[in-house]
DNA sequence: CCAGTGTCCAAAAGCGTTTTAGGGATCGTT
DNA sequence: AACGATCCCTAAAACGCTTTTGGACACTGG
């Protein structure tokens, strides 16, 4: 293997300046189309097919890179279809504008795992409800601009949906149909505490952005309703996949006394449940409406059809895309997100 | 905003050399404990958190990034089930080893697109039938490795599964139940040109590896069961979609001698034929026996449940991961592929 | 013929880091 | 008391590029 080709070594060999072959290169109008063509041309015939990128960033300071920093590992995110519709909608844009995008090792949920933050990225997106005001200080040390998502930090510009107002609605949907006995799945409230315990102490501490503002949609409804809040049965998963809310929905269901209509805080929570309820014998909606959130695929091809909140996965992703690479100082935007109603809900049987 | 901190603004203000400094934070062997702590601590308090990446990469020429070279663009590659668990395989490595993934913008189809290729990246994994050996050239000219998957460049390591073995068993199936008339759904053979004509001239012309395989393996198959070739109906969608595969499919399926078993190379394919047959109110497996390739998940909740070749996107993923980061020179692997047997074969009617 | 106006190109200064080569202390050993 | 070994640390060069500054040259118009 030869030596690696640089400008200059392409600049000597062609009895130019670096400048001109840089230019060559980069600003075509910077020299006649002639000298031009015949340096890039014989540059690929010496095997120099372009700058390379790690002296342009130096220099430049920019990568036209995307980061994405998100709170689990990858192999686990891309495992949630939410999270792969919003990748998706950020590599459309990517895709337009011709940046890479690069994922980022997860942060986990410790405080105290700093992954390499140091990226050659000129914007980071952050779609992690456990970032700290202290991490997201380091990535804007290096230089980097970022952008919030289903979170909020300080002095970030944000992307949102209105999980609170949708939260609330489902919560009232159930009420309007007679409900009175409920329980809520939800997501872990806090990073390190596992246990699945409620306590409105929890509430309070966790940073855990996007289920505090659904928990607090809900609960709105039932404080609305004047139903007591010690009244609901609130659980938590310990990881937003079926098979955690298939455990914690058993532990629920078998209670003496059963709630008759149960809030998830997504729709893989949901079909978990469904699947114990199923399991124990339990008719969805007959026996027990449910209610999911975010709309995935699953949701409408599991029986029943889940009544749950569409959320628009690819579009939150666009629009992060697009304030990342925005030149203005972008702006904080809540996308709407809508109950749909299908086959899981039902009024109680008397 | 105040300039960036640099770790020779931090050596100054400590009145220690930059050597130092950058020892306290790759080589803590380099100096003794206390200093290095002072030297972390206080530098943090400034608000520097290490070395900054765009510098190490020059100078050492290492970015701990897996690079990914697909053949689509990547909003479109994210939604192919098959090309997400790749995918997660890649991430489970770097997420152990602690590396970034970088998703560079798609080949696209046509020749002429040359995209950022000058990439910081180590190794590149490259999944893509459209890349030439030229592009190839351009990669390994900036001193970045890279390894094929699916696909085959002269010198490159490979990871493939095995395509036309599969295949092959996939038509002998079909075979020993006693069909004779066939038809393949089959991938764009060639990237310009996108009728859905097949033609031997195509197959030797094409660059597209998996399909070239899976073709040559249908094929010899029916070699052996002494069917001329001629008396396969071929046919080419041009993307890999259920959409793409119902259209085409229509057309199958309303010829007058309309074949009684299709083999499809994907079950996207398999899934959209499917639905042409069900629009058409033909019976799977009663009037028509179909076989997928991949076994995603859809493979198994679709009516019928889909006969198809399994391989592991996953594990294919790992492996490429793992090659790309190993030190030695990495050796060229075939994943088994399997046939899994389900509802959806079925012997023909007589 | 001369100033004015373009056009094209060269020299040089960094961008922030790592690493090589080596310089002083300090220590233990003879 | 001298000497080598050991430990901590530093100076300086190199990595490949872009961009600013300005010079050389060939044109124009007066």
């Amino acid at each position: 293997m030869t030596k690696k080709l640089t400008l200059k070594d392409i600049a000597k060999s062609l009895g130019v300046s670096t400048t001109t072959v840089s230019n060559a290169f980069n600003r075509p109008d910077q020299l006649s189309a002639k000298l031009r063509d015949h340096i890039v041309s014989s540059a690929n015939e010496l095997g120099y097919y372009g700058p390379s990128a790690a002296g342009r960033v130096l220099r430049t300071g920019r990568s036209n890179t995307i980061g994405i920093i998100n709170h689990a590992e990858f192999s686990y995110a891309l495992k949630d279809p939410l999270a792969v519709s919003f990748l998706q909608g950020v590599a459309s844009v990517c895709d337009r504008e011709n940046m890479s995008m690069m994922l980022l090792p997860g942060i986990g949920r410790s405080d105290k795992e700093f992954p390499a933050f140091d990226a050659m990225v000129d914007t980071f997106i952050i779609q992690s409800c456990f970032i700290t005001d202290d991490l997201v200080k380091r990535v804007l040390a290096q230089g980097s601009r970022a952008i919030m998502v289903d979170g909020k930090i300080d002095g970030l510009a944000r992307v949102t949906i209105s999980d609170k107002a949708s939260a609330h609605n489902a919560a009232k949907h159930l009420l309007d149909q007679g409900h009175e006995q409920f329980a809520i799945l939800s997501f872990q409230l806090n990073a390190t505490e596992r246990d699945n315990l409620f306590s409105l102490e929890k509430l309070n501490q966790s940073r855990h952005y996007v289920a505090i503002q659904r928990l607090e949609g809900y609960l709105s409804a039932f404080k609305a309703a004047e139903i007591p809040q010690q009244q609901i049965l609130i659980k938590e998963c310990a990881e937003n996949t079926g098979d955690a809310a298939y455990q914690v929905s058993l532990e629920i269901l078998t209670k003496k006394k059963r709630p008759t209509a149960i809030l998830c805080m997504s729709d893989r929570l949901a079909i978990g449940l469904m699947k114990a309820a199923n399991k124990l014998g339990i008719q969805v909606p007959d026996d027990l409406s449910v209610i999911g959130f975010d709309d995935i695929e699953a949701a409408t091809t599991c029986t029943p059809p889940l009544t749950t909140i569409e959320q628009l996965g690819y579009e939150k992703g666009q629009l992060a895309a697009e304030l990342a690479i925005s030149d203005e100082q972008p702006e904080s935007i809540e996308l709407p997100a809508k109950l749909v109603i299908r086959q899981s809900t039902k009024p109680p049987k008397k």
